[in-house]
DNA sequence: CCCTCAGGGCCACTT
DNA sequence: AAGTGGCCCTGAGGG
């Protein structure tokens, strides 16, 4: 597997452009591509990158993001060609100038990993025109000027105008997936203006609503759940039928609060943060970020602070819908009206995306960042459906309805739909998380024990090949206290809240672990999109 | 109407 | 033979 940007033996050089996003053009093992700026003597700043895959030199824009030619090339031929590489390796070969040729799968995976677009590969091969990442560079290219000038005007001991280039350490919080980590959040009309479908065909700048037909054969299901499979398991006659959920789903039938129907099925929701606030009772909203957040070194001591270093990377609920959202449409853009995704592409979609942001989650962690890149490899490999299981876990404890579990999409649907209606396996997979969510209710877990939780998950020292285990034995155990404290102190009448809740993780462990077991499966079919970080994880626990 | 620039195609070269 | 990568062509959109 290669998690998005992981390549442990490619030291990436220390150098920080400014004028890329604040936090973009990193690769996930915390360090920046190697880029320069040059300011030029009208005070223009002139980008000389380096490819964020290989290093080579940027050619300009190319299907998202700034990659030299030859990246470009293979992107282009590796998506046209649907091309399904396999690593002969580890899946964390060096990717440089000299050895980006030696494994094409790495070298696919980290162009997805630094935010390469598959759909800007044009599926009717026209030549020429303005893609429909236009705007996107074009804010691209603003924010990088506008960071460029006031570096240049603010920081004059760091810029010297006169000089051609200069060096700064890289941002701890650079990412590479500008999609999602643009100083706002990237705006989803971008994607509307393909070149691809003329205006009115659902392109400019018109959601494109995903599957909403609810045709028997294509109907969007249940899945709030981040893994889609664990609402496709055994339907009857699933074999014959594989790929197409055999239960429908009303979103009439649902009591979400933002009604969503079927012409805005996929349109983004507003914040659910604050449109779908938590009850009152509970001490801090989900997925609320904090409004200030101490600047706590790792070693500070003081549970509170400590605690609010754990939350300082929480994921926007509303963030990361408008990013799957913005993933579903691009998808079915790519394919038109008459060619709807599937039901469990839909899912599968949605896991991916929801993947992608609990390994950003994890990265941009001040204590996942002081472990090695080996350890933060190898813990992520071990624990992200267990962390994919306890988000599902999170939004519905926050905004589920009883008896209603809500998509990432902000969609609710019925659980007896799909008890009703899926399978053995399925059926009894929704019910134990049904149930789990019901005992984490009860116990009113708040976004603190949340996150604690899902830091007792990643920081798991029993798993094999972790180097520093010492390390991600003593996080653990600071995690745990600060644990302990927060129920005490959030709880003094309930005294067992922390048992309890420490209780719970077994059961998420085996939840998902029942959760891989299908989804490898669904893989084995052939019914997972290749290519997805999802099937990368699943495919290296299984390899 | 011209220019820009990003996606596609071509083809010599490499593996 | 298949893959790579540099170079050129194309054409929508912006000035």
């Amino acid at each position: 597997m290669d998690l998005p940007g992981y390549h442990p033996q490619q030291p990436q050089p220390l150098v920080h452009h400014p004028g890329s996003y604040p936090e973009d053009l990193l690769t996930l093992d915390g360090s920046s591509t190697s880029q320069e700026l040059k300011i030029e003597p009208d005070g223009r700043p002139e980008s000389e990158e380096s490819c964020p895959i290989c290093g080579d030199k940027v050619s300009g824009y190319h299907y998202g993001l700034l990659t030299c030619e030859s990246c470009k090339g293979f992107f282009k031929r590796s998506v046209q060609n649907n091309k399904h590489y396999t690593c002969a390796e580890q899946q964390s070969c060096p990717m440089n100038l000299s050895q980006r040729k030696r494994c094409p799968s790495c070298r696919f995976q980290k162009c997805l990993a630094v935010g390469m677009k598959r759909e800007a590969v044009r599926a009717d091969r026209m030549r020429g025109g303005r893609n429909k990442f236009g705007p996107l560079y074009r804010r691209d290219r603003q924010i990088k000027q506008q960071k460029v000038c006031h570096q240049a005007n603010t920081a004059p001991y760091r810029i010297k105008m006169e000089t051609t280039q200069f060096h700064q350490p890289t941002a701890p919080n650079d990412l590479h997936l500008m999609s999602t980590h643009t100083s706002e959040p990237l705006c989803s009309e971008a994607f509307h203006q393909s070149h691809i479908y003329p205006s009115g065909t659902g392109q400019s700048g018109v959601p494109v609503p995903l599957d909403c037909t609810m045709n028997a054969d294509r109907v969007l299901t249940p899945p709030s759940l981040p893994y889609p499979g664990l609402y496709h398991c055994t339907f009857p006659g699933y074999l014959q039928e594989k790929g197409e959920m055999s239960f429908s789903y009303s979103l009439a039938a649902t009591n979400h609060p933002l009604h969503p129907t079927p012409n805005n099925l996929f349109t983004p929701r507003s914040t659910p943060a604050s449109s779908l606030c938590p009850t009152p009772g509970s001490t801090t909203p989900l997925f609320q970020l904090p409004t200030q957040t101490p600047d706590t070194p790792s070693s500070a001591t003081p549970t509170p602070n400590f605690l609010s270093q754990l939350l300082e990377g929480e994921q926007d609920e509303s963030q990361l819908c408008n990013k799957v959202v913005a993933s579903l449409q691009r998808e079915q853009a790519n394919r038109g009206k008459h060619d709807c995704l599937n039901t469990f592409s839909i899912m599968c979609k949605m896991a991916d995306q929801t993947l992608f942001g609990l390994v950003e989650w994890a990265r941009n962690s001040t204590l996942f960042k002081e472990l090695k890149v080996e350890d933060q490899m190898v813990l992520l490999q071990s624990c992200w459906s267990e962390l994919l299981v306890l988000d599902h876990l999170c939004r519905q404890v926050t905004y589920g309805k009883e008896g209603c579990i809500y998509l990432v999409t902000g969609q609710q649907i019925e659980v007896s739909t799909i008890i009703s209606q899926a399978g053995v396996t399925l059926s009894g997979l929704v019910s134990r998380t049904q149930d789990l969510v019901s005992k984490l209710k009860a116990l009113q877990l708040d976004r603190h024990e949340f996150v604690c939780l899902k830091y007792l998950v990643l920081f798991n020292p029993d798993v094999k090949s972790v180097q520093s285990r010492r390390q991600v034995e003593h996080t653990q155990e600071r995690v745990n206290r600060a644990l302990m404290e927060h129920t005490q102190q959030s709880h003094p009448g309930h005294s067992d809240k922390f048992g309890q809740l420490l209780l719970r993780l077994p059961e998420v462990r085996s939840i998902s672990l029942q959760v891989e077991e299908y989804l490898y499966q669904r893989h084995l079919l052939g019914d997972l999109p290749c290519n997805s970080l999802l099937t990368e994880m699943l495919h290296t626990k299984h390899s």
